[in-house]
RNA sequence: GCGGGCGUAGCUCAGUGGUAGAGCGUCACGUUGCCAACGUGAAUGUCGUGAGUUCAAGUCUCAUCGCCCGCUCCA
């Protein structure tokens, strides 16, 4: 009958059929909010409210102890939003995310020009040609995925997908910059940094949180997938030829993280990418997917794990090399061509010395990636549940107790006989140890479905006979059981089944 | 960007050209003895925004912004 996090005992309740009911619930607690709310709105930018901060924080946690705190092979960075504008070249990013769309005049329907399907020819329209995907004549004999029309199409318009902004306060002085669409590019320039103030050896990773921005065409679906967004990065730097081992194991590690933190099995997958979908720079990428409640429902991703290669590395030191052509061009950046890979790339600046075998290599890059919004949606989702209790409806978030924006609220059952001043000291306790709520206000019975609305997993409540042996009720947020327990006992009860 | 739907109190929604509403929630006081109790009272509206038509617009028209669904897109 109850539901349970350890044991994925089975749930009884209703789950979310659809979106707009979790929507309404977020704004209704102060989770998640429109961005700019009494302006109309500003589309697929959202805030975080009193509890969606506190539960986007505990999945950046719970994330950050995983991969760094509890490893002896891993480290944190946290790298500027800004970066040198040749650091977008050199990752192919100022190049790739300059797409080339064209739209069918029969039914209106967008393209990128180089998905397109025609009679010939697979590369004309690639990125590194514009100008020769650009000519219209190379549309011709294209047909038009949506309705078959051929060679109908308007001229290719390029999409912007990085947020370009100027660097200098003097506009006629100032430098074009982007706002990184990735945290990753900020963990590869820092590699030599990193490797030579930790003393790490390789295999060894380096791990970061921050925001990104894309210019996505479409945005979709509440928080998502959003042009502002927050991503949990990590770059693990690893042997050529451990490649793929490793690969596995972060895929493995990567899926226990999301069943560890509550998330039903059945709503996971696994989904390798085709060889025709893989990022240029990629050898393999599998998809770590949820089962969201897009209209009928919908397996979208919540993280990446890619086998980058040798790739990135070997761009920048390229991208290094490239730098007096680019003062050359005056700073322009889409302008400047990257120099040529020398012979001896294998032993260039960014290269690593191994002891063992005395020999100079460029690592190879597993990137698990995955994305903190839509990761908090999938955890919302997930707890998200309707039950009910003798005739009435109770809603609920069946957080696990590491993710829960409040992990205990203490009450007193009626306002008097010294219960709230008792309540009050048991508050002042637990809250220095986790975050706690107190609230007096009204019946205890709906001070109780109040805290199943914010998933907070415990409620205490000081009673009549708490004055006499000094025992408290917790309350449990998913059985709806309470268990009576002496004061004394209670922080060290709390902290072991939080986990704290 | 296309097509469809929607936008009225914090939430869910009613209101088809003539005084801005309900339920729930919120707050105060009273009551209280464990699951959204009860009583009394109270606060809360740019009717998404801006124009237009009209004696009169939440209601009709146009534009615009935002959300949802389906496409498209997502290196």
């Amino acid at each position: 009958m109850v539901y349970c996090y350890l044991c994925k005992g089975k749930l009884m309740a209703e789950t979310l059929k659809k979106l707009d009911d979790l929507v309404a619930l977020c704004k209704r607690r102060g989770f998640i909010f429109q961005s700019s709310d009494i302006y109309g709105g500003l589309a697929s930018c959202y805030d975080y409210g009193p509890l969606g901060v506190e539960l986007k924080r505990n999945v950046k946690n719970a994330w950050w102890k995983s991969v760094v705190q509890t490893r002896d092979d891993m480290v944190g960075l946290d790298c500027s939003i800004l970066m040198h504008p040749m650091v977008w070249k050199a990752s192919g990013h100022v190049d790739k995310f300059a797409d080339l769309i064209a739209e069918c005049k029969k039914c209106n329907t967008r393209t990128r020009v180089d998905h397109l399907q025609g009679v010939e020819n697979e590369e004309t329209t690639h990125h590194e040609q514009p100008e020769a995907a650009m000519a219209k004549d190379g549309l011709n004999d294209k047909v038009c995925p949506k309705c078959g029309t051929t060679g109908q199409f308007t001229e290719p318009m390029p999409f912007k997908l990085m947020f370009e902004t100027q660097m200098g306060a003097n506009v006629d002085d100032s430098m074009k910059v982007y706002l990184r669409p990735e945290t990753a590019q900020g963990i590869f320039t820092n590699f030599s940094n990193v490797l030579n103030t930790t003393r790490l050896k390789l295999p060894f990773g380096i791990a970061q949180i921050g925001k990104s921005f894309r210019n996505e065409v479409t945005t979709k679906a509440f928080i998502f997938r959003t042009r502002e967004f927050e991503q949990m990065e990590i770059e693990f730097f690893c042997v050529p030829g451990t490649d793929e081992q490793w690969w596995e194991h972060w895929k493995n590690e990567r899926m226990k993280w999301y069943l560890d933190l509550g998330i039903r099995k059945e709503n996971l997958r696994f989904r390798p990418h085709a060889d025709d979908e893989l990022a240029h720079y990629a050898k393999a990428c599998v998809d770590i997917e949820y089962l969201f409640p897009f209209g009928q429902g919908d397996w979208q991703e919540l993280e990446g794990i890619a086998n980058r290669t040798d790739y990135d590395l070997r761009q920048h030191q390229r991208g290094m090399r490239s730098i007096t052509k680019w003062f050359e061009n005056g700073r322009d950046t889409e302008k400047t061509p990257l120099v040529d890979e020398p012979d001896d790339w294998s032993k260039g600046p960014l290269s690593y010395f191994d002891d063992e075998s005395r020999k100079r290599y460029i690592p190879y890059v597993i990137e698990p990636s995955a994305g903190v919004d839509r990761g908090m949606l999938a955890f919302l989702v997930d707890a998200y549940a309707e039950e009910e209790v003798r005739g009435e409806k109770r809603n609920l978030l069946r957080f696990h107790p590491s993710l829960a924006p409040i992990k205990a609220a203490v009450f007193p059952l009626v306002k008097k006989d010294g219960m709230p001043e008792k309540a009050r000291t048991i508050y002042n306790e637990l809250r220095q140890y986790f975050t706690s709520f107190y609230d007096q206000k009204g019946a205890v019975g709906r001070r109780y479905r109040r805290q199943d609305e914010a998933g907070t997993p415990f409620c205490i409540t000081v009673d009549g006979q708490t004055a006499e042996d000094n025992t408290v009720t917790i309350r449990d947020r998913d059985s709806m059981e309470q268990t009576r327990i002496n004061c004394d006992k209670l922080l060290g009860y709390l902290r072991e089944k939080l986990g704290i």
